[in-house]
RNA sequence: GGAACCGUGGUGUAGUUUGGUUAACACGCCGGCCUGUCAAGCCGGAGAUCGCGGGUUCAAGUCCCGUCGGUUCCGCCA
């Protein structure tokens, strides 16, 4: 049908006849001579309409946005001084000496056009418009290069892809479960997997030592911009390797995403930095490392001052901890509140404010510590004139994380997270269980297959929540992408981490009693890793929600406005189902 | 489950603080003029019961209550 693409004719196509296909774009109609941009997703070139060709001139001012058109015509080389530079086309156009109207269309709601604002509204419910917008194009298209890169890589390292099943077992730990009615058993259900978790460890059991897979999961959860209920990740496993075998698989695969993307050199090893340094230095585990401004430690210093919250605050085990917010004076006294006001949200007691003039400490604070405490101050903190020191003092984790989030918003504030920068880093060596208040119990932090690390196994059951965990996480830019850890591979391990979760024998049996029994039959040690790809693709296509790389997208409330699901069904189906609707 | 911000022609916004005559601007759309534009230019026109429901008031886009939808965040997300 077509000869050529939109994007693809040049300067050595002169004087070919060409048959180009596309959407009608930007009509520029001079009463004369007649413009339009024709556009596919290669490109676009310009159709040139002369008055002297009668039929095929009337065709063309006929012409209206988003017509699907085929134009027949020659390349014609545009005078020097015609030449467009912003279009890899620029230098060509389309004398039309046909043109058939394949389709016509109605204006669109909004312009087909990358300047033109338009809400996020009414760009899920056109989405089949709004992708027709370059922008889209262009994260789509990355995204699929992403995809083929992955495959490409994971293949010559020796990785079989396997699928798995998309309706399997519901688990009790971890998300809520989207659940599927079954037809033929009335009253049970399937669960859409929130992570081929256990299949990839089975696989491991049957031999197939390298797999991946690119898959769809699941989690009946609240959205976020980085969060859909459905969503893809990059499914890996191994079997008989260490975490640094993994950790080193990885790295290479993050290089070539950045070179073949981006075009950026990503210089190896990545950083790397254990969990409980992650929280001491940015209060967070999944650190941004576009930016300094480390937490710093300052509980030493002021154990002997006048200031009695901070006395007290280390006499209660608590930790006096600050960060140095550079030229930070210039924040008003309104905006120091507003500060205040965002520590004590997330939990702080307060926020102490302290102003830099010259090479001393301004204010009415400076009374309560003597000059060479002020002075062990500025210098640990590396403070300048024209600084402000934020100051937190408070149980430790609350105070870590008080001044990780100030840290965050500040960078926010002040521009400090670069777009065009990427910070890789592994976080390690996790905390095995957390304490969960609601539940009342130990719940696994990564997930119940996690195995505990060899030296702290002598705490699985005096102090369960020191033991750490042979889990990681790959943090780019302060969004996690990644997360694995080496599992459990022995049924009795296994038992006992369940018990240790509070999870009965029967729990056990009944709902992971198949893993049990697999591992019962010559289970190798594994461990692998999963990245969350549509994470990846916003951060490389440089977008803030990852509804900018999925081509249709959930809203927040986790609707598609596009075709309206979730909807009610017939009672019919639910009949068959045999599900009947709770009514209040 | 909670909080904040937002909802005004097809699109994006102004107007809401302080209620008052015909709801303004840009883009788009339609028509006219125009033979080298490329976000073409110039002239003209159509197009909005201000998300929905209720209330206060002589009078509501504007104030109050409720509701629906969008976005972001907290909880949640092994």
């Amino acid at each position: 049908m077509r000869s050529h693409t939109c994007g693809e004719l040049r300067e050595e196509n002169k004087g070919e006849k060409v048959t180009l296909m596309g959407w009608v774009g930007r009509q520029r109609d001079h009463g004369g001579i007649i413009f339009i941009d024709l556009r596919d997703r290669y490109g676009m070139t310009q159709i040139v309409f002369n008055p002297s060709a009668d039929a095929v001139y009337a065709t063309g001012k006929s012409l209206r946005g988003e017509f699907v058109v085929a134009v027949t015509g020659v390349v014609e080389k545009r005078p020097d001084n015609m030449v467009n530079d912003n279009l890899t086309t620029g230098q060509i156009e389309v004398v039309a000496e046909t043109v058939e109207i394949l389709n016509v269309a109605k204006t669109p709601p909004f312009e087909i056009d990358d300047n033109v604002e338009v809400s996020e509204e009414i760009r899920l419910k056109y989405r089949y418009l709004d992708m027709r917008r370059s922008q889209m194009q262009h994260n789509l298209i990355m995204r699929h290069k992403m995809a083929q890169l992955t495959r490409r890589y994971f293949d010559r390292n020796g990785f079989i892809e396997i699928e798995t099943p998309m309706l399997m077992r519901s688990t009790p730990e971890g998300a809520r479960d989207y659940l599927v009615p079954s037809r033929v058993h009335h009253g049970r259900f399937y669960a859409l997997p929130q992570s081929p978790q256990t299949y990839k460890q089975l696989l491991m059991v049957s031999g197939f030592d390298r797999y991946f897979q690119i898959v769809k999961c699941f989690r009946d959860e609240d959205l976020r911009a980085d969060r859909q209920p459905e969503f893809t990740q990059v499914d890996v496993e191994l079997s008989f390797v260490t975490q640094e075998e993994v950790l080193n698989l990885v790295e290479p695969l993050m290089a070539e995403y950045m070179d073949q993307l981006l075009g950026n050199n990503l210089e190896l090893p990545i950083q790397r930095m254990t969990f409980a340094e992650a929280m001491e230095k940015y209060g967070t585990d999944k650190p941004d490392l576009r930016f300094g401004m480390q937490l710093v430690e300052l509980s030493d210093l002021v154990e002997n001052c006048d200031f009695k919250v901070f006395t007290d605050c280390i006499q209660n085990k608590g930790a006096v901890k600050g960060i140095c917010f550079a030229g930070g004076a210039k924040y008003s006294r309104k905006q120091q509140d507003v500060l205040t006001a965002f520590a004590r949200q997330g939990g702080a007691r307060g926020l102490v404010i302290i102003k830099i003039a010259g090479t001393d400490w301004q204010g009415n604070l400076t009374k309560f510590f003597n000059s060479a405490t002020r002075q062990n101050i500025i210098e640990r903190m590396q403070a300048k004139d024209g600084d402000l020191l934020l100051i937190v003092a408070d149980q430790r984790q609350v105070t870590n994380e008080a001044l990780g989030d100030l840290r965050l918003r500040i960078a926010g504030e002040e521009g400090l997270q670069k777009d065009d920068c990427y910070a890789f880093l592994w976080v390690t060596d996790f905390p095995l269980l957390e304490y969960d208040d609601e539940e009342g119990r130990f719940v696994a932090r990564h997930h119940p297959f996690t195995s505990p690390k060899d030296e702290d196994l002598q705490w699985l059951n005096s102090d369960p929540g020191r033991v750490r965990a042979k889990a990681y996480d790959l943090v780019l830019n302060g969004t996690e992408i990644a997360g694995g850890s080496i599992r459990i591979f022995k049924k009795d391990m296994q038992q006992e981490m369940f018990k240790l979760l509070n999870i009965s024998d029967e729990e056990a049996n009944n709902k992971f009693g198949f893993l049990m029994e697999a591992f019962e039959y010559g289970a190798p040690p594994h461990g692998g890793i999963a990245f969350g790809f549509d994470r990846m693709a916003m951060l490389f296509a440089g977008r803030k929600s990852i509804r900018d790389v999925i081509a249709f997208p959930k809203t927040s409330s986790a609707i598609s406005l596009m075709d309206g699901a979730p909807s009610a069904v017939d009672s019919k189906q639910l009949q068959e189902l045999g599900v009947k609707l709770a009514t209040e």
